[in-house]
RNA sequence: GGAGGGGUUCCCGAGCGGUCAAAGGGAACAGACUGUAAAUCUGUCGGCGAAGCCUUCGGAGGUUCGAAUCCUCCCCCCUCCA
């Protein structure tokens, strides 16, 4: 094992705290002297299906801990997704059916190995421990906090200072997460910087239990593609890891300027050193594409590979950059009963538009083009004979529409 | 249990008998511009093949020529008292 100044200087890498102050290097210190790895844990709850970059931010810091030879327990909250996390939270979630979290779990899985490849890391479930609880043992863990103290977070006192409701079974969440680190007799508990109360109820808790406490490492928050909100399955704003390469490209290239710096922090290997001279050059004035383009290679790269980062870039220069076409476009096949099939209700029928009138708006804002020319008026936009024709709508929308003989 | 406030279109939020498919903002979509699916500006943003019609303002009824707006009951949320 690397020495604690060492490890300590790979640790704080992007990190925001590291709390208590100095207790992590007397962790460290033991760990080397005692042989023992520390026990390092950041949970995730399957509420959605994907793993996106947002997640990332946490995972590499996991990887980070492995590669330092530390124990690394990934927990898979199949219980607390079925309360929702409140952090940062303004309305309560929905409950997750158990079906719905336990395939989320299974997708979580996989992608967790696409992240951490070819690390090893440790998998629980934290149903483990809760699917069999008992009531009195629910009532002891509830006994070990205060309503003040719950109400002290942001998001409870938002929520309660905006009259917004909160249900109770939402301030049993900390507990169950805090919960989890007694059950793995956690040494370090990752998570963003909006999971500060949680992590540090998980020291409550473990001390509570008698168990060592952890310590707590916060990390920041990654902003979403649109630049306004973290990142979140639910909000859409993310890039989600299982995403096609050009998928991923284009998505990149759609954040706002400004976040070219934190993403290359975050969620890329790049050096300290790297990012400044890339900061610096766009400072000075140079053009943010390329670097934006960089950062799209890389991250498709990282998930997949340079050829297809390569490839996601040709394919975002042809068709965004030089409005050609991109290498496919599917093909729509629709039948009609009338003569000449109206192209509005075409392409409502076909849900390339959610409506016709949808549609008919396109057209008349010039956002539709027929065999590359512009379709002027929407009343007169007629498929006239069964040969495919390519439809292209805004920057992304391309089919070939063919009217199926009958 | 008692008293009061509230539920509006994807989200926030105005409207409080006709001029309401419902202000404003956000998101989203599109156009122009661009070495970006960035920024900026502009437009669109319930459905129906003009007009006009149809379906929307928690739910169900009712009053009225006319209801998001008034009444009744129900459901849900919040506050205060207990």
């Amino acid at each position: 094992m690397l020495s604690v100044d060492k490890q300590m200087e790979i640790i704080r890498e992007n990190t925001v705290e590291i709390l208590p102050e100095g207790e992590l290097e007397k962790k460290l210190a033991k760990a080397i002297a005692t042989n023992t790895p520390l026990v390092v844990k950041q949970g995730f709850d399957p509420t959605a299906p994907d793993i996106h970059l947002g997640h990332t931010v946490g995972l590499r810091k996991l990887r980070q801990f492995a590669e330092l030879g530390h124990r690394v327990i990934v927990i898979v909250g199949d219980y607390t997704a079925q309360v929702g996390d409140p952090s940062g939270r303004s309305a309560t979630r929905p409950q997750l059916a158990i079906e719905e979290v336990e395939a989320n779990a299974t997708t979580y899985l996989q992608q967790f190995s696409k992240v951490m490849a070819p690390l090893k890391f440790e998998v629980r479930r934290n149903g483990e421990w809760f699917a069999g609880m008992s009531f009195a043992n629910i009532l002891r863990l509830a006994g070990k906090m205060t309503l003040a103290r719950m109400l002290e977070r942001e998001d409870f006192t938002k929520r309660w200072k905006a009259e917004a409701p909160i249900s109770i079974h939402e301030l049993l969440y900390p507990l169950m997460q805090a919960y989890d680190s007694v059950a793995i007799k956690a040494d370090v508990e990752i998570g963003a910087t909006e999971q500060k109360f949680n992590l540090l109820t998980g020291r409550q808790i473990q001390e509570a239990y008698g168990v060592e406490q952890q310590v707590a490492l916060t990390l920041p928050v990654l902003e979403g593609i649109d630049g306004l909100q973290r990142m979140s399955k639910s909000i859409g704003n993310y890039i989600g890891v299982s995403e096609p390469p050009r998928e991923i490209f284009g998505k990149v290239m759609s954040i706002p300027d400004r976040l070219i710096v934190p993403y290359f922090q975050l969620v890329t290997n790049y050096t300290q050193a790297q990012i400044e001279k890339i900061d610096a050059a766009m400072k000075a004035g140079e053009n943010p594409v390329s670097y934006k383009k960089e950062l799209g290679r890389v991250i498709v790269g990282m998930y997949y590979d340079a050829q297809a980062a390569k490839e996601a870039q040709g394919e975002f220069e042809r068709v965004v950059v030089e409005k050609g076409l991109p290498d496919e476009i599917p093909t729509v096949v629709f039948t009609s009963s009338e003569s000449n099939p109206w192209l509005p209700r075409v392409m409502a029928d076909n849900n390339l538009t959610t409506s016709s009138g949808a549609a008919i708006r396109l057209i008349d804002a010039g956002a539709v083009y027929l065999d590359g020319k512009r379709v002027s008026n929407a009343k007169e936009a007629y498929i006239v004979d069964h040969e495919p024709h390519l439809l292209k709508f805004g920057k992304r929308s391309f089919s070939y529409l063919k009217w199926r003989i009958e």
